[in-house]
DNA sequence: TGAATGATCACG
DNA sequence: GTGATCATTCAT
């Protein structure tokens, strides 16, 4: 029996929240029926010090949802075309959040193809653009609850094995300083649906 | 490797 | 108001 996730999951540290997202479900709800997929790469902000962060600028309209309560979602459109997905972590007015990174499709692969254009299970969510494409994100859900948009997370009992998980520094996020060689970027190494196949630096698993 | 494309913020 | 920048993707 799935599991849906509560927002005590993610009033915890935000590094352990990104890395034990891998394996658990995201799931939209809508008329059209349900899209699911199995998280399968996750990056975590954590904070104003965090230069990558958006909140690294402080508390501006854009930033105001990631002081908001944890498992609010946070979702910007960047390079005028594509949106992101984050789920709030930590305390109220601790600014963070872990960046949904890519999905491997499970249910609703056909609507999927469609809104993607393509056939490929490989291309439909293997990226934060594609995946909010794939699953209809946009910034209308942006400071609601995961409940008030008719999406969750949900445990379905999958065990993801410390040794499956790998780190990395995060990507595209150069500008960041030191904060651009952190290995805050988590995802399951033996995936071919997360968004780049090799992972760099950083370390192993932990 | 570079174009696409628009929201956001620091200026003043 | 203006301009630089951008947690990306896709075609060249």
């Amino acid at each position: 029996m799935p599991r849906k996730l509560t927002a005590c999951f993610f009033e915890r540290p935000t590094l352990e929240v990104a890395r034990e997202l891998l394996g658990k479900y995201f799931v939209v709800k809508r008329s059209g029926g349900i899209l699911s997929g199995k998280i399968v790469e996750t990056e975590a902000y954590i904070g104003e010090d965090d230069l990558a962060c958006h909140a690294s600028k402080g508390r501006t309209p854009r930033t105001e949802t990631l002081y908001a309560k944890a498992g609010s979602l946070y979702v910007y459109m960047v390079y005028g075309m594509h949106h992101c997905l984050n789920v709030v972590t930590e305390r109220v007015n601790f600014p963070s959040a872990v960046l949904i990174r890519a999905i491997e499709p499970c249910e609703g692969i056909a609507l999927m193809q469609k809104r993607r254009g393509t056939k490929s299970l490989h291309n439909l969510a293997s990226g934060p653009g594609k995946l909010c494409e794939a699953f209809g994100i946009t910034v209308k859900v942006n400071g609601k609850t995961m409940r008030e948009s008719g999406l969750w997370i949900e445990d379905r009992g999958e065990r993801t094995r410390p040794a499956d998980i790998a780190q990395s520094s995060r990507i595209g996020v150069d500008y960041a300083g030191k904060y651009s060689t952190y290995p805050w970027r988590f995802y399951v190494k033996k995936s071919s649906f997360i968004s780049r196949i090799s992972g760099r630096k950083g370390g192993d698993n932990g």
